[in-house]
DNA sequence: ATTAAAAATGTATAAATTTGCACACTAAAT
DNA sequence: ATTTAGTGTGCAAATTTATACATTTTTAAT
């Protein structure tokens, strides 16, 4: 239970996930059964270079350094790691990419032909997903769940 | 003392100044005479995507969304310019540009990192606006006024 | 002008993060 | 084996940041 693999540990957790405090990251830690405190993370934190964001979406995220998101995660192979937040606004669901990654991430949608999902537009950095008429949101996650369920390895 | 030019004073404080806490923002504002509440900055700076990252040295430091120091990134002319027309439907706001334009007005608008404004979508000559659920059609032009403030000099 | 609704702000307080300090552990040197 | 220097950590206090609530100000509508 290394210093090192701690480190190792976190910056897998937050470029994985939307992590708005370090008692959270603490709980994810805990649960891979390593062991340690939040004042250790905050330490770790810094050494890391992670610095507290926003997520988006009126909350806070923890971002790695270099700014840009799961940016350094390439796309070919897998979807996920080019969504880096998703939003609903107005009945309609935003999903955010790196630039340049939107309408890449956008025909895997289509092609998945759900009937929830009446269509999507891609801009550079951006997807609007239009969801059908009575979907509810959870749906249209479950959805997206489904989608790209398969290229999380 | 309007909230916008407190905004505006924050945003360049925060560019030329090594800021390290919202207590020594405070002293800052108030030395140019504004008044105002730690309280209020902590909110302004999530307003405007301002978060706190690393100076290098140990310490740490207030960047401006987007990463990026000095970040000149000039759009060919004005932005403003190449706004031919604005139009409300469904909630959502219409950005008529130039045929080949509009991700590039785009990109300013998310660079802005504004939390009123959802996200975007660029066409070739339309940008679709997606506000955040309860923000007015008002605050929306008001972020838009702010954004594009800067290069009507 | 009056009322209603929304936005902004300060105060007080809560929540979250950082840090001083003491101690434990390791590796190298005596 | 003992000492010394360095690293890492937990604990608890200090600091910093965020927020609930009440109030004021602004804006919009009648």
């Amino acid at each position: 239970m290394s210093k090192t693999s701690r480190l190792a540990l976190i910056e897998r957790l937050v470029r994985e996930n939307v992590i708005g405090s370090q008692e959270d990251l603490l709980r994810m830690v805990e649960d891979t059964g390593m062991k340690c405190t939040q004042a250790t993370l905050s330490r770790d934190l810094r050494q890391l270079g992670i610095s507290r964001g926003f997520d988006g979406s009126g909350g806070y995220r923890y971002l790695l350094p270099g700014g840009r998101e799961g940016e350094a995660e390439a796309l070919p192979g897998s979807a996920t790691a080019a969504i880096t937040g998703m939003t609903w606004a107005r009945g309609l669901l935003l999903i955010s990419t790196p630039p340049g990654f939107a309408s890449a991430v956008a025909i895997r949608i289509d092609r998945a032909g759900r009937y929830e999902i009446a269509g999507t537009v891609a801009g550079d950095d951006t997807i609007l997903l239009i969801p059908r008429d009575n979907i509810s949101n959870e749906a249209i996650e479950e959805c997206l769940k489904t989608i790209f369920k398969s290229d999380i390895k």
